[in-house]
RNA sequence: GCGGAUGUAGCUCAAAGGUUAGAGCACUGGACUGUGGCUCCAGGUGCUGCGGGUUCGAAUCCCGUCAUCCGCCCCA
């Protein structure tokens, strides 16, 4: 029987591994400066939670949750993203007895039952953060800014930050009662989904993406043209920010989000460098769903970056340092085995990245190996040289050989550590 | 969930119905038991993705299935 990972599950690679952890770090870092703490929630949840905060209309939901019941009976759903555990997590913990705001960050598997392509898996990862109880839209103007630097960083360039409102409790209302009797006028030329949700979630209609949906709604109204005056004075305050902070954006009336729990600003991030699969990162303002999940009333907003497409542009962009290079210890005979054992020991004690055979071989296959190995360094335990207390060392890029005590060769090994 | 393309060795690819499916690279060992790179030699249980069918004969043709990629959809 052989075995293969799951449909839409892959193996990362030592190869590949070191861009995701140069990534992470960068990440971690940048939002260590920005007042971003790391908060680690379970995989794990009551599917009810998915169903609440994103929506059962939303395709996620609907289509893609990992979804099964434990031992006891109790439903329960692979996390399809990361907001809604974050909220439970503040909501349970009574985190609002804290001083606002209250920033938190987040790093890793997200799952989603979709058809796989480049860019797109059924386990992916994510960079999140979340921003609770300020409601002034500069928490907006932090957020792109700080994915603004974060790319800069990553040398990411052709990006595109995109910015919508989708209105609040006041002002949406009398939107979706425009919407909806233009939608009714429309309704016989939509698709099979969208004359479902026009009942459910008539937002969700502008989302559609089939043809005969995006003919029909070619001249819909936009909630942007619905704004109260409160959403209108939000969305012009962010702008002025995002001037002060020198960040290029587009208004797209067009976007809506996939899920549900979004309030007033939404946003996305862009790439041309990725074909369809060209989001890179994507949030919003979600003012209502501390409450709706059972807080206190509590401004929100965050955003998430999808890191398989990140890793995708930052292997065609970034150019890593090179690893820690590694010292080969050689030994001339089996006498000396001991003494090389020894001698890797306290190479590694010191913090130089060691390797050594594990069994006997020739000399000459012990140098081919280390040569192989791409070492510069081999140090050769050798009957001769150790009468003498000595080890002999060889550079092997230059082709330089020499007798040396173990001082002299700690301090010519400074340079790689 | 829909449409299309592709699946041969670890990798890149040959073999266009006819011996025992090959080559380069990579890998392992040897020639060379105290010195790597060059050279030469040797080393493959590849169920030709899997299952069925057609045929005297299938990697090759047909059907199904699984997987990957591309587009749609969805989204990060």
């Amino acid at each position: 029987m052989n075995f293969k990972s799951l449909r839409g599950m892959r193996d990362i690679l030592p190869e590949e591994i070191r861009t995701w952890q140069f990534i992470e770090e960068t990440a971690k870092k940048l939002l260590e400066i920005y007042n971003f703490k790391e908060i680690r929630t379970p995989i794990l949840e009551l599917s009810e939670l998915f169903l609440r905060s994103i929506g059962e209309e939303s395709d996620i939901v609907e289509k893609e949750m990992y979804l099964f019941e434990d031992k006891k009976g109790r439903k329960i759903a692979l996390r399809p993203e990361g907001t809604a555990s974050v909220v439970r997590a503040y909501i349970q913990n009574a985190l609002f007895n804290h001083p606002f705001p209250q920033k938190f960050y987040y790093l890793g598997p997200m799952f989603r039952y979709e058809r796989p392509q480049k860019g797109r898996y059924r386990q992916f990862h994510q960079i999140g953060v979340e921003v609770f109880g300020i409601s002034t839209p500069s928490v907006e103007a932090e957020l792109l800014c700080l994915l603004k630097d974060f790319f800069s960083i990553l040398k990411i360039e052709g990006l595109s930050f995109e910015i919508n409102s989708l209105g609040c409790k006041k002002c949406r209302p009398l939107y979706k009662e425009n919407l909806n009797s233009y939608l009714k006028n429309k309704a016989p030329n939509l698709c099979s989904d969208c004359k479902r949700r026009l009942v459910k979630n008539p937002l969700r209609v502008l989302d559609c993406k089939v043809s005969e949906c995006r003919e029909a709604l070619k001249d819909n109204p936009l909630i942007i043209d619905y704004l109260c005056e409160d959403c209108i004075n939000h969305l012009e305050n962010l702008k002025k920010e995002l001037k002060i902070l020198e960040i290029d954006y587009v208004i797209n009336p067009k976007i809506v989000r996939g899920l549900d729990y979004y309030t007033g600003t939404v946003f996305e991030v862009t790439t041309n460098m990725l074909g369809s699969q060209n989001a890179v990162a994507a949030g919003g303002r979600y003012d209502e769903l501390v409450q709706l999940l059972g807080g206190h009333p509590t401004p929100a907003a965050g955003f998430a970056i999808g890191m398989e497409r990140l890793v995708e542009i930052c292997k065609q962009t970034l150019i890593l340092e090179p690893e820690k290079s590694l010292v080969y210890i050689a030994f001339a005979g089996r006498n000396e085995e001991k003494e090389a054992k020894r001698l890797v020991r306290l190479l590694r004690q010191k913090g130089i990245k060691t390797e050594a055979p594990y069994e006997y071989v020739s000399l000459k296959n012990q140098l081919k190996k280390a040569d192989r190995l791409g070492v510069k360094w081999v140090l050769i335990v050798g009957e001769e040289e150790l009468k003498k207390g000595k080890y002999r060392w060889k550079n092997m890029k230059e082709s330089t050989e020499g007798e040396a005590g173990i001082e002299d060769i700690l301090s010519m090994l400074e340079e790689i550590k």
